[in-house]
DNA sequence: TGGCATACATGACAAAAGTCATATTTTATT
DNA sequence: AATAAAATATGACTTTTGTCATGTATGCCA
């Protein structure tokens, strides 16, 4: 991963030079996450503190096990969150986009992070360090508050998400899975295809299952016309039937 | 499930009879959850406006898709905390017990439950009122803090389970299952059988297969020595062979 | 105590999913 | 553009898991 601690620390001149192209206060992105309850000083306070870095496509944010000095605040791009299982098969936990907090519970937990973060295309984040963190919760309860339900939401998200891991075949799971991409990250104007683009080894990874067989079920819906393969891209042709598989 | 609503707001009486018999200041449980941060005065006030309950062998606490109207408090027992399928078939999502806060994430997120909660066995819970929880967020950082941590802390496991059902085979998945029932539940004194008494109905639902499966994988386990079986009593007689599988 | 209901168990078969081999296509690189 | 490398695709086969039928044990209650 890149090396936090020391940009932090060291590299003054750097951070500086950045933050000046990006003021927390007029972030977008802020809005989405629970720094949203921070006020105007807060903010201030936050830009001179936090490190804007780019990630390229592919790479780390950082990996499972590792200690974090501080979150990364995405603000743009998607991530992977993943875990290798003992097979050296990687499952995907959860995608993680623009405008979240990435490490909090690790933050909160005060534990390694349990899940790595890999790039799906190029992003940009922003290292806030820990120390800026923990302030916030002591002297802003509504961001307490909001970094509460944030994770309170994220629970129910896991334990439905484990209910369909646990009930549902391959099949559905896959089903379930491109309609997810599809409502939630949406698709391209042009050819209508789904925006994020994992390879088939990824969506296996998602669904918890070989690789072959997401291959073979991608095939199937394709024959029965439930979507459109040209390449690497999937076009969703119908949903409706895709919902009730 | 009891109408707690009705007995808070109107049985004074009941309640306060209730409560000669446990001040939530002695009560040992309360060390083991997020209550152990709050002072000598919140606990006087928590134990008068607390409600004890006591709930059989499979009623249900609260159901998925309740409102509450504040947490409870598990003083005794153990309970599944389950959710139905389409196909009506009922996932266990993990065991909650002695300790432990029902529906904090519930009250926090300000949403219907999303899991149910039902007794395995006869349970003695403490429903305490949303209005006090929330005094506890807004006037006690700590108590705040312990609650993020434990809902981390589920956040947690609730990703290693997902990666667990989604990588592992059911009968590693089983294994794994009778495992935790030892370690976390314990055994028999007596006949060294695990300590939670669970039907081969639930024992499917919690790893999510069906019932015929589970029951057969057992048999398996059986005649392959790693476990014995005397009626619905299950004893774990090589662990090793167990974890290895 | 007998009979009924329920839970547990097992066989036979079907369907789902995984594995391995091997094409074929796409992408990257020189 | 030529080649190598990686990703995608498909066939053949095995293993795992589910389903349905049926039998056996267990507990419960009149």
């Amino acid at each position: 991963m890149p090396n936090i601690e020391y940009l932090c620390d060291t590299n003054k001149t750097l951070t500086g030079v950045l933050n000046v192209m990006s003021k927390c206060e007029q972030c977008i992105v802020r809005q989405f996450s629970s720094l949203k309850a921070l006020t105007k000083e807060e903010l201030l306070n936050l830009s001179d503190c936090k490190t804007l870095y780019t990630i390229k496509k592919g790479e780390p944010v950082f990996n499972e096990g590792e200690k974090l000095q501080g979150v990364f605040c995405i603000k743009d791009g998607v991530c992977k969150m993943t875990k290798l299982n003992a097979n050296g098969n990687e499952q995907i936990v959860k995608l993680i986009s623009k405008g979240e907090l990435l490490g909090q519970r690790s933050l909160i937990s005060e534990e390694p992070v349990n899940l790595s973060a890999v790039a799906l295309d190029d992003m940009q984040v922003c290292f806030i360090p820990k120390a800026e963190v923990m302030k916030f919760f002591n002297q802003n309860n509504q961001f307490s508050m909001n970094v509460m339900r944030t994770i309170c939401g994220d629970l129910k998200e896991a334990d439905d998400h484990l209910v369909t891991m646990a009930q549902k075949s391959v099949k559905q799971r896959l089903a379930e899975v491109l309609l997810y991409l599809h409502d939630t990250f949406g698709i391209n104007e042009e050819d209508k295809s789904l925006m994020v683009k994992l390879s088939r080894e990824e969506l296996a990874g998602m669904i918890g299952t070989a690789t072959e067989s997401c291959i073979r079920l991608l095939s199937e819906f394709n024959k029965s016309g439930l979507i459109a393969l040209s390449g690497k891209k999937i076009i969703i042709t119908d949903s409706d039937k895709l919902r009730k598989i």
